[in-house]
DNA sequence: CGACTTGTGTCGAATATCAAACAAAAGTCG
DNA sequence: CGACTTTTGTTTGATATTCGACACAAGTCG
C-alpha cells in the first residue's frame, strides 16, 4: 500500500514528526521528506522553517542534480543543544558532554566514591556538567537533559534507586527531583548495566533490535534490549543475573547470603579468589589480567572457567529472549578472548540451533565508554522524543 | 502537568484516538471524554457521532447526575463486530468467536491432526468460522480479524511457521495470505504459547505487564510479557525454554538432540516415563494425573520436582525478566497444586529477594480456554487498532 | 415552583493542510 | 549561447477540522 490518497483527515500536530525522521542525521531534500511523510510540499516547508527557527536543523549543500535544479538537504545540526551523561560507579565517576548525534564532545573521569552519598555524588555532577558545558564553549540554555547510570537498581520511571546494596543513603532519593532543582533540565536516570546496553546498541548495532549485554566486573548484571526496547520488569531489576545459582558454584557462599551464584563463581573479585586460593599472587581483577597477558596458564584457565559459567547462565537466557547478539562488557573482559571463548563454548553447545543460527557474540567495542555514551543516549531519546520537540516548537 | 493550554497544533486524525480510549468498554461521558484528552466537547461530539455511525460504540443510558442534567453515557458496543480466535494443537484444534470485549460467544473443539498440513487444517478453520459466524447469527461482513496459535515458531510479522518440529508441511507457509483470500480478513498468527500469554493476561491480569506464562504439556514453553508487549525476540523463539539443561537431567537424552533437557524431565510424557520406569502403571499423563488424584504418593513426588526443576529455570527467568506474575498452564498443571509447590520451592528459595517480593506464582484460571481467548484477543488488538479504525472510518 | 447547575447541540471564527499554479534555478541540447 | 527540460521552492485559494461561545435541555435544590 503506498497510500490510498490520503483523503480527509488533515495531519499531525507539528513538526515533530518530521524531526524524528531526520533524527537519524542523514541529509533529505524536501522532495523526500513529502515522499516519506506523505505531506505536501508546501507543509515540508512550513515545518522545516519551524524547525530552522529552532535551529535544531540546518541545510547542508546541495544535493547531485537528475537533469534539473539540484536539490538542497536539510539534516540534524549535531551542534545545536547537548546532553550530558554520567556514569556513576561505585568509586569513580564519568561525565561527558554529546552532541545531538550522540557523539561525544567531551569526557570527564574521576575518582569519586558512591558512597559518599547522593548530595555530594550529584554535586559533582551538577558541578561537572556546568564546567564542561564552559569548557565545551555552551550555554546551560544549550543543555536539554541528563541522562544518569547508577551503580544499583532503579525504578526508571521515578529515577529513584530501590534497595540499591552499595549505595548506602541512595534508597528512594529523587534524583531527577534534585538535577532539576539545580540545573533546570530533567535528569533520566537507570542502571549501569542498562545504559551500557543503550550505548553499545546504539553505537555498535544501530540495526540490531535484541541484545543482551552482559557486564562482567565486581558484579555481573545485564541489558536486556528487546524489540528494540529496553526491558526493565517490573521493579526494574531485570536482566540482574549475577545471583543466579550454578552448577559449579555448590556450596560457594556469595555476599547477597546465598550459595552458588554466578557472581561469587565468575565475576572479577572471584576469579582473583580462586586464583589466590590456588597460590597465584593476585589481589585484584588486574592483577589477574595482568597474569593473563603475560600467558599465565592458570589464570587463562580461570579466565574461561569463568565464561564458561557465564554462558552456563546465558544459555538460558538466549533460550528466553532469543536475541541476535550478545555483547560481553566490564572489566573482566579485558582479559583478552579467553572469557569469550569460554562464554561460546558453552552457549553454542547448549542452546538450541533455533535461537544460535543468527546469535553473534562479541566482545564490547565501545568498551569503558559504554556507559557514558548510554546515558547521553537516554537522555537523548527523551529530550529529542515527539512530547519534547513539541514542547520546544510551542514556546 | 494537566496540559498547558495546548495552543497551536489542531490536533490528530480522526475517530481512532477517542476509539482507544473506549476500547475497555468503561462507560465515559462526553465531558469525561473531553476532559482526558483535551480536545473541545463539541470535537468529541463529532468524534462520537461517527463512532455510533460505525457502530462501534452505544450509548449506554445515563449517569449519576451532580446537580445538574444527567450526563448520557457513551461504550464500546461489544456486539458491534467479531473477531475468530483458533488454536491448532498437535492432535485437537479449538476455535471460538468473540465479541469485542473479548468474550467468547461460541467455541468448537475438535481432534484435528496438525500434521494433515496447512490446507486441510486451515480449510476447517475457514469452515468453522463460517459455520460458527451462522451459528452466532452474525454475517461474514462482521468479522474483523482471525487470530491463529499454532503449535510450533512462527515470524509472527509475516504468519510464517519457521522449521517447525511437529508441523510438516507448514514450514514457510502463508498462513495469514491463505485466510485473507478465503475470508477476506487479516489473520493474526503466533506460538501457542504466546496467545495463552495474551490470553491469560488479558482475562487474569489485566492490570499486570510483565508477566511470564509457562506451559506444561507435551512440551514446555513459555510466553513473556514484558513492559504490556509480548516479546517475540529475533527469531520469534523467545520464551523458549523446554531445552534448557537443567542438573537433574545429567545424562537423559531428549527428542532435541541434546542432553538433560528440562523437557525431557519435567513434561507430561518425561513424568510418565519416570513413573513407568519406577514401576507404575501408566501410559499418559492423564493417567499420571488420576494416580495423583487418587493421592498416589509416588505421583505426588514425581509431580512436585517436576515443579522443582521447572523451578529451577525459572528462577533464571525470574532474574532475567523480573516479572510480577507467573502463570503456569497446560495439561501438568491439572495434577493440583503439587506442581505449582514446587516451582514455588525452588523460585522463592533461590531467586533474590527484590525480585520475589512482589511475585506471585499462580495456576492458570483460564484453564483450556486461555489459548483461544488469547488468539481473539491478538485478532484484536489487530483490529482495533488505531490505524484498523482509521480505515473503517475513512471507508 | 423557580433559580441554579450541568450537559448537549449548533454556529461562526481561526487555523492548518492540501493541491495546484507559479516562479526560479540549473543542467542539457541544438 | 540561448531555448528547453527538469526539478525545486513558494504562493495562493479551497477545504476541512477544531475551538470557543452561545442557546437550549434536563435535571437538582431550596
Amino acid at each position: 500500500m503506498v497510500a490510498p490518497k490520503k483523503p480527509g483527515p488533515p495531519g499531525l500536530s507539528g513538526a515533530s514528526e518530521l524531526f524524528q525522521l531526520l533524527r537519524d542525521g542523514r541529509p533529505r531534500t524536501r522532495a523526500e521528506l513529502a515522499d516519506t511523510t506523505g505531506l505536501a510540499r508546501s507543509t515540508i516547508g512550513l515545518r522545516l522553517d519551524a524547525l530552522l527557527e529552532l535551529g535544531l536543523i540546518r541545510p547542508i549543500g546541495e544535493g547531485a542534480s537528475s537533469g534539473g535544479r539540484p536539490p538542497s538537504q536539510f539534516a540534524l545540526d549535531p551542534a545545536a543543544r547537548v546532553v550530558v551523561g554520567a556514569d556513576l560507579g561505585a568509586t569513580h565517576a564519568t561525565i561527558a558532554v554529546a552532541d545531538l548525534s550522540g557523539a561525544i564532545l567531551l569526557t570527564h573521569r574521576e575518582a569519586l566514591a558512591i558512597a559518599d552519598g547522593p548530595e555530594r555524588v550529584l554535586t559533582w555532577v551538577v558541578d561537572e556538567t556546568r564546567s564542561l558545558l564552559v569548557e565545551a564553549g555552551r550555554s546551560s540554555a544549550d543543555l536539554l537533559a541528563v541522562g544518569v547510570g547508577l551503580p544499583g537498581p532503579v525504578e526508571h520511571d521515578t529515577g529513584r534507586p530501590v534497595n540499591p546494596p552499595i549505595m548506602p543513603g541512595w534508597d528512594g532519593f529523587d534524583v531527577p527531583g534534585w538535577i532539576f532543582d539545580a540545573l533546570g533540565v530533567p535528569a533520566l536516570v537507570d542502571n549501569d548495566v542498562n545504559i551500557m546496553a543503550i550505548g553499545e546498541q546504539s553505537r555498535s548495532f544501530p540495526e540490531v533490535s535484541d541484545l543482551l549485554f552482559v557486564k562482567v566486573a565486581t558484579g555481573i548484571g545485564s541489558g536486556i534490549i528487546s524489540g528494540g526496547l529496553l526491558q526493565r520488569g517490573a521493579q526494574g531489576s531485570a536482566g540482574d543475573i549475577g545471583h543466579v545459582r550454578i552448577e559449579r558454584g555448590k556450596g560457594v557462599a556469595c555476599d547477597c547470603g546465598n550459595f552458588g551464584c554466578l557472581e561469587a563463581m565468575a565475576s572479577g573479585p572471584a576469579i582473583a579468589r580462586q586464583l589466590r586460593a590456588e597460590g597465584a599472587d593476585v589481589e585484584t581483577m588486574s592483577d589477574v589480567i595482568e597474569l593473563v597477558r603475560r600467558n599465565d596458564l592458570r589464570a587463562i584457565r580461570a579466565v574461561r572457567q569463568a565464561g564458561r559459567d557465564i554462558g552456563e547462565v546465558l544459555t538460558t537466557c538466549v533460550s528466553l529472549v532469543n536475541p541476535s547478539v550478545i555483547v560481553l562488557g566490564g572489566s573482566v573482559t579485558r582479559a583478552g578472548e579467553h572469557l569469550l571463548a569460554g562464554v561460546r563454548e558453552v552457549v553454542y553447545q547448549s542452546s538450541t540451533p533455533l535461537a544460535t543460527e543468527h546469535l553473534s557474540i562479541v566482545q564490547s567495542r565501545t568498551a569503558e565508554n559504554a556507559a557514558v555514551i548510554g546515558a547521553c543516549i537516554l537522555a537523548l531519546q527523551y529530550a529529542l522524543s515527539p512530547q519534547a520537540i513539541e514542547r520546544m516548537s510551542a514556546r
